[in-house]
RNA sequence: GGAGAGAUGGCAGAGUGGUCGAAUGCGUCGCAUUGGAAGUGCGAUAAUCGGGUAACUGAUUCGAGGGUUCAAAUCCCUCUCUCUCCGCCA
């Protein structure tokens, strides 16, 4: 959410800069509804100053007297007429908040202007793809043992599509994943948290899952509770309406969580195998820091995730996403590619954005400067460090041997033991 | 799941219809005392939104929402959460 006087202030400016996301405002209607609202909320506040003042007198009067009695029978119809004032006043409070919580975030100005991921610059790219695309090289679920290693079938059988389970070697090299990023990252500085996986309305509210990815989440009925789609929503949440102190910023925070997505409407070519699941397994990293060190940070964070790619040794681009094509909460967003040679495709593992002051608002974090003066809103970012599925599937397609094997990056072997997965023994 | 108790400022905790944005203590900050510190004394100390250059000032907030009343932290209803006991359980 905008703060609110700057969206006042700089109405032109804010539709200009709006006008190269893909999101549709109705300006006129938010700012027509802020009018009115502001307008009865004085009218309110007037009439309700003189009920109070009134009061005020009456608690000195002696009761009963007539001229007491006076004043009760005056002040029902003054009391009538502010309670009227009070429920027109908040009927537009909630008109207009739900008007304002479409207002996506501004994109910074080093953003570039396009409409589509067409238009996303390559900032660079790491490692030669070039050399992935082998005679051996084929799409991950091409390899000849996937399905036993992971089962969409029992998948499908035991939950539906996009479930599938991870058997054997394949569960431990999974794992192996989880532990490598979650140790990258605390070595990085990122405390760890473990996160609940379901959220509540008002913290998917914050981080701007609602209402804009309303029909993305999983969502229990019974309890009033959304499947998280990324671990950003419980551990930006977790200092919801809280204070930090200046000294503690800024405070990074590291996760491993399944993530679960509907993913409606988003089935079609190229979304075979890992490359699209409804639960998948990832970990994020989320930071809180000063606004004026927030863009800093966004680049550190981009670096630890790129570290991650490195030492897995898969060739990857960093991609500066545009205007078109950044996210609802988002001001500036990177996203990392990693090569996968048998599909000879980028697959997105990591997307790492600042979020500036917005999701901050929302969720009412806010920091106490050091000189102790008033509470200001903070800056929110994240990251995946990484998404695991694609990976994995990165993994298997761009180091698989002439026997059929695929060779496992030496950072791993650590938790997962060995040189090879699939390897006939 | 059943029974009971509770939710008040940064924290603890008083407050059962008007003079309560809220006693008191702790904490924090400032000043004094001191060579310095401890200690002590004095004073200050909630947030949000609005008006004003400012001094200042209006509204809202005592878990959330609704109701009663001229007037609600206080009375009534609903919900949420916490604690204790019982049950069940990884």
């Amino acid at each position: 959410m905008l703060d609110v006087k700057f969206f006042r202030e700089n109405i032109d400016e804010i539709r200009r800069r709006l006008a190269t996301k893909k999101f549709d405002v109705d300006f006129d209607a938010i700012l027509a509804c802020d009018a009115k609202r502001r307008a009865l909320v004085s009218e309110f506040e007037s009439a309700r100053a003189a009920q109070n003042a009134t009061n005020k007198e009456m608690a000195a009067m002696k009761k009963g007297t007539p001229e007491f009695l006076a004043k009760v029978a005056e002040m029902k119809a003054v009391s009538a007429k502010t309670k009227e004032l009070e429920k027109q006043v908040a009927e537009i409070e909630v008109e207009w908040r739900k008007l304002y919580l479409t207002v996506p975030n501004i994109p910074d100005p080093s953003v570039p202007v396009g409409k589509t991921e067409n238009d996303n610059e390559v900032v660079y790219t790491w490692g030669d793809p070039e050399k992935l695309i082998t005679k051996d090289a084929k799409p991950h679920w091409d390899i000849a043992w996937f399905e036993k290693a992971i089962d969409f079938k029992r998948g499908v059988k035991v939950t539906g599509a996009g479930f599938p389970f991870y058997v054997g070697d394949m569960a431990r090299l999974l794992r192996a994943l989880i532990n490598f990023c979650l140790e990258e990252a605390h070595n990085a500085g990122y405390e760890e948290v473990m996160a609940p996986i379901m959220v509540n309305p008002a913290s998917a509210t914050a981080t701007g899952q609602l209402p804009d990815k309303e029909g993305q989440m999983y969502y229990a009925q019974e309890d009033d509770f959304y499947m998280i789609p990324t671990a950003e929503v419980p551990v930006t949440n977790f200092f919801r309406d809280e204070i930090i102190d200046e000294k503690d910023l800024p405070l990074r925070r590291c996760a491993y969580t399944p993530c679960f997505r509907r993913e409606a409407g988003s089935w079609g070519a190229g979304v075979r195998g890992l490359n699209r699941l409804h639960q998948f397994d990832k970990v994020e990293l989320v930071k809180w820091t000063l606004p004026s060190q927030s863009l800093e940070e966004l680049e550190s964070l981009r670096k630890d995730a790129e570290r991650l790619l490195q030492k897995l040794e898969l060739p990857y681009r960093v991609l500066r996403i545009c205007s078109g094509d950044i996210g609802f909460p988002h001001s500036k967003q990177y996203d990392l590619e990693v090569f996968a040679g048998g599909q000879k495709r980028w697959l997105e593992v990591s997307s790492c954005s600042s979020f500036t002051d917005f999701q901050a608002r929302r969720a009412g974090i806010r920091y106490r400067p050091k000189d102790g003066g008033k509470a200001e809103v903070l800056h929110t970012l994240n990251g995946s460090g990484l998404g695991l599925p694609r990976v994995l599937a990165a993994i298997l397609e761009n180091n698989i041997q002439p026997d059929g094997s695929v060779r496992v990056p030496e950072c791993l072997r650590k938790w997962y033991g060995k040189e090879f997965i699939g390897k006939a023994e």
